[in-house]
DNA sequence: CGAGCAAAAATTGTATACAATTTGCCTTGG
DNA sequence: CCAAGGCAAATTGTATACAATTTTTGCTCG
């Protein structure tokens, strides 16, 4: 399956992007091997920079590398991916609240700009897209928050959030709904921190929901406990 | 000067731990050049393996590397410093009431043992020991709270902070007080979640409160402004 | 026919060689 | 004497070669 364009020369950062966009679609999965002379062919540099992105994706939570056996799309365990969402719970309400106290005009058109075009993906059936643009709205308020370290970790979590929802997502078809992201617009055009605060938990706490992370047997920490009768 | 004990083979990630103690004791200070052949040699190894550390630590925010100069202890600017902060606010209180509500007797034993060797350290006048300690204290909150994706970012952090301690710190010689850690591990052993994480909040804004973070005219973001008259 | 083992192939880990870029110094001309 | 230009040294960026490890293949023997 070709999954990526093939353009001739790349850094390690282009590859990073290329791969981490991929994952945002769902073009990548989890547990998908990342062989590194595969990548180097088809980004067209040496397996020098290619482990320059893998490791580097590594440090992100989006690539498990294991020694001398290589790298592979992450697969967050159901504890990883209720951290996952925590962490996000803890920081996602207070930067769009930050957010909501900064938002310019501009900022707020980028906004709706964006949810447009969440709207355009889901008309014409692109899922992955529409998982992507609906990832990237987090990221955008955490920009219009003015909080680079913040922003940082959100863009780590909201990557690792795609692995987590490829995994454990329930109703396959159904609606990536950027009704919340309509509202938290709102709040932000309203000049409403309390509202954005609210809006921003409460749509996270949602996206949760619809998450199946129960304890699975397979799971299941020890050897012994799956034995037992 | 000497830095380093020279042992013969190392991974990225023991350098990486290496010079990161060594920031966290502010043997290495912000702005400092890491050189690879440098490093390399130190460390017996090759300059591959010391570019993934560089790299790494680079991604932590722990050092800044400019293409095609090289790679030196990072320094935050005043921005930095306070988002790393506002950041710690975020998460670390949140933190701590988790960690009260699962400590068990060994945690608090091996707090108690921190708390001891931190005191040892000032008493002895180890000031670089017991910053490094003090660190560490963080973190073996977040470890116990046992939230892996907080942890990491706390490390994080907690790593940055002496960055910013080294760059921003008012009274050079004076305290780092273990006196608040005290009080946290009562709240701790007390199973007192709202006051350990109320102690945190209060203990990350007294950090705060002896950093002196004014904008400074040097750290002026243009250089039109810089030459108003 | 399957289990076990051994050799071969494939893949990753590390070191080194070479290219590209920057930095410092020295020369030269005003 | 100072500024500008350019050459040389030092340093980083990338590719490649080689070593170590894992995975696959295929053979033998029970």
């Amino acid at each position: 399956m070709q999954i990526f364009a093939s353009p001739q020369t790349s850094t390690a950062e282009d590859i990073v992007a290329e791969l981490t966009e991929a994952v945002h679609e769902h073009r990548l999965q989890p547990g998908m091997k990342l062989r590194e002379d595969e990548v180097a062919e088809i980004f067209g540099v040496s397996r020098t920079v290619v482990r320059q992105a893998l490791r580097a994706m590594s440090h992100e939570g989006l690539v498990a590398i294991e020694r001398n056996r290589g790298a592979f799309v992450a697969k967050p365990t159901i504890k990883e991916a209720r951290e996952v969402f925590e962490a996000r719970t803890l920081l996602e309400p207070q930067t769009a609240r930050a957010a909501a106290e900064r938002a310019t005009s501009e900022d707020i058109a980028a906004l709706e700009r964006h949810i447009e075009n969440e709207h355009a993906a889901i008309d014409m059936g692109n899922a992955g897209l529409a998982l992507k643009l609906s990832g990237l709205f987090h990221l955008e308020i955490a920009r219009i928050a003015n909080q680079r370290t913040i922003e940082a970790f959100a863009q780590q979590l909201v990557s690792r959030s795609s692995l987590v929802i490829a995994l454990y997502w329930q109703r396959r078809g159904a609606l990536c709904e950027s009704h919340a992201h309509h509202a938290l617009m709102n709040a932000f055009r309203r000049q409403d921190p309390d509202s954005a605060e609210e809006l921003m938990k409460g749509h996270l706490l949602d996206l949760i929901s619809q998450l199946d992370l129960r304890d699975k047997p397979s799971e299941s920490a020890s050897l012994k406990d799956a034995l037992k009768k």
